[in-house]
DNA sequence: TCTGGGGTCCTAGGACCC
DNA sequence: TCTGGGGTCCTAGGACCC
C-alpha cells in the first residue's frame, strides 16, 4: 500500500443519453431518457430529465404517469435502448482515452481509469484536453477527476459532475488535506464507491454520514461494524491505495443470459424455445473467451411483482458430463435443468441460463477415455456457426428450435436506428 | 396494461473429515 | 442432564457495482 501516482476516472456523462443525442440533434438541450429491455425501467437520463425529477431505474410507466399528472409528459423523448449503437460508441471512446496513458482500465460501458504519470503537464491539463478531444472526435460529453487512489478519483469525478466550476476536470491530488476535507465534508456517504443504500444506513448509526466521517473513521472501528472492504474504502479516501488498475480484463467466472418476456408465456414449448436462445447466446460469449463451462444453471419465474398465489420462481443448476463450449450440449443440459424446473399455471414473465465452473479450454487436461476426434468437430462447427453469425448478424443460423420472432420477444417501442453498425441504418445528411 | 441485465466479492453456515 | 475442536470445502444469499 503506496501513495500511488494520480489515477484518473474519466465517465461519460448520461452515456446512453447523450449517444442518442450525438445522432438525433433535434434531442440536444431536451429531456431524454433511455429504457431497459422491453421499455421496463429509466436507464438513463439527460441532465434535463435529471432536472424533470425522473429517478435513476424508475419504472417508465409510473414516471410517465406522474409527468402526465404535471402535463410535462410532451418535454420528455423516451427511448428504446440500443445496446449495438452504444458499445460501438463505447469502444471509440475507450480507444480515444487509450491515447493519453498506457495503463489503462476499461472498468463499465462509459467509464475508464486511467493512470496519469509522467506527463510533461499538470494532470489538470490532461484531463482538459481528455475532455476536448472525446468531444471533437466523438461528440460525448465527458467528465475527468483525479486523485492518489481510484476511490478518491471516482469521488472526484463526482464533484466534477456536480459542480459547473470545476468545468468537467477535478483533480484532489493536488489539493492539500485541509482542501479535501472540506470537498468531502458535504458528501453523503453513499456516494463513496463501494458503499450502497444498506451499508450507508448501517454507518448513519455509528454516526458515519459523509464521505469525510468515513474518511476518518478509525480501521478497528470499520471492522468492527462492517467488512474488510469498507476499511480499504476507507484508507483509500485518505489517499491511501489499496485498489491496483487492472489493465487486463481477467476472462468471466459466470456468463449470465436471462430476459423478462414482452408477454408472459405458460407453455414448456415456449420457454424451451427461450431457453434454447439464450443458452445459444451465453455459449456464444463463453466461446468468445475461449473457455469452457462445467455447469449451467436455469432459471425461470414469473412476475416478481404481483404477490398472487400463482407466483413461481425456481432455479437448478445442471452439471455438464464434461466441460464444454458446445451450444448443444448445452442447450441438452439446460433443457433437461427446464423439464425438471417447469410445472404448468404459471404465467412466466423471465427466465435465465449461467453458465458456471468456468475455465480455458486450452488448459483442460485431455479426458483419456473421451473421444477426441468428436471434440475436434465440435470445436470446427461451432466456429463456424460464431463467424457465420458474426457476418450475417446474431441469429443468423440458429439450433433448430430458437425461433426467431417469438411472441415472448422483447417489446421496444422507441428504438433508434443503428447508425454506426448496420450499413442499412446509416445516418443520412440532407443536403 | 406497463417494474432490466450482467457482473463481482464476501460471509455465514452446513457437510465432512480427522 | 451431560454430547469436542478445528480445519476445509462448498453453497446460498447478501451487498455492491454499472
Amino acid at each position: 500500500m503506496t501513495a500511488g501516482m494520480p489515477v484518473a476516472l474519466v465517465d461519460c456523462n448520461s452515456f446512453y443519453a447523450s449517444c442518442e443525442q450525438v445522432f438525433q440533434p433535434r434531442l440536444q438541450g431536451r429531456a431524454v431518457v433511455v429504457l431497459s429491455n422491453n421499455d421496463g425501467c429509466v436507464v438513463a437520463r439527460s441532465r434535463e430529465a435529471k432536472a424533470l425529477g425522473i429517478k435513476m431505474g424508475e419504472p417508465w410507466f409510473q414516471a410517465r404517469h406522474r409527468l402526465q399528472g404535471q402535463g410535462q409528459a410532451e418535454a420528455v423523448t423516451a427511448l428504446s435502448s440500443n445496446y449495438a449503437l452504444y458499445a460501438d460508441m463505447s469502444n471509440r471512446v475507450m480507444r480515444i482515452l487509450g491515447r493519453f496513458s498506457p495503463r489503462q482500465e476499461v472498468y463499465s460501458i462509459d467509464e475508464s481509469f486511467l493512470e496519469l504519470d509522467g506527463l510533461p503537464e499538470p494532470p489538470e491539463v490532461t484531463g482538459q484536453r481528455i475532455r476536448a478531444t472525446v468531444l471533437r472526435w466523438t461528440g460525448l460529453p465527458v467528465c475527468v477527476g483525479i486523485g492518489p487512489t481510484k476511490t478518491l478519483a471516482k469521488l472526484a469525478n463526482h464533484l466534477a459532475k456536480q459542480d459547473p466550476a470545476w468545468a468537467g476536470v477535478c483533480d484532489l491530488a493536488v489539493l492539500d488535506a485541509g482542501e479535501v476535507e472540506r470537498l468531502l465534508a458535504p458528501i453523503p456517504v453513499a456516494e463513496v464507491w463501494g458503499v450502497g443504500q444498506r451499508l450507508a444506513q448501517r454507518l448513519g448509526a455509528l454516526g458515519i454520514e459523509t464521505a469525510l466521517d468515513l474518511r476518518r473513521a478509525p480501521s478497528k472501528r470499520i471492522r468492527q461494524h462492517a467488512s474488510v472492504m469498507l476499511e480499504r474504502t476507507a484508507l483509500e479516501l485518505r489517499g491511501i491505495a489499496c485498489l491496483d488498475l487492472e489493465t487486463l480484463s481477467p476472462d468471466k467466472q459466470q456468463i449470465r443470459c436471462s430476459r423478462s418476456f414482452g408477454a408472459t408465456v405458460s407453455s414448456l414449448a415456449e420457454l424451451t424455445e427461450a431457453i434454447t436462445t439464450f443458452t445459444s447466446r451465453a455459449a456464444e460469449k463463453l466461446r468468445a473467451q475461449q473457455g469452457e463451462a462445467a455447469a449451467i444453471a436455469v432459471e425461470i419465474r414469473s412476475s416478481a411483482f404481483r404477490r398472487d398465489a400463482a407466483a413461481y420462481a425456481a432455479s437448478r443448476v445442471v452439471p455438464l458430463a464434461a466441460p464444454t463450449a458446445d451450444t448443444r450440449a448445452l442447450v441438452a443440459a439446460a433443457r433437461a435443468g427446464l423439464n425438471r424446473l417447469y410445472k404448468p399455471g404459471p404465467a412466466y414473465a423471465k427466465a435465465g441460463v449461467i453458465l458456471l465452473d468456468l475455465s480455458r479450454a486450452a488448459e483442460r487436461q485431455p479426458d483419456l477415455f473421451a473421444d477426441s476426434s468428436a471434440d475436434d468437430r465440435s470445436q470446427v462447427l461451432m466456429a463456424t456457426l460464431d463467424q457465420i453469425n458474426r457476418r450475417f448478424g446474431r441469429g443468423s443460423l440458429t439450433l433448430a428450435n430458437a425461433r426467431p420472432a417469438p411472441r415472448w420477444r422483447r417489446r421496444e417501442q422507441f428504438r433508434s436506428p443503428r447508425y454506426t453498425t448496420r450499413l442499412d441504418e446509416l445516418p443520412v445528411a440532407h443536403c
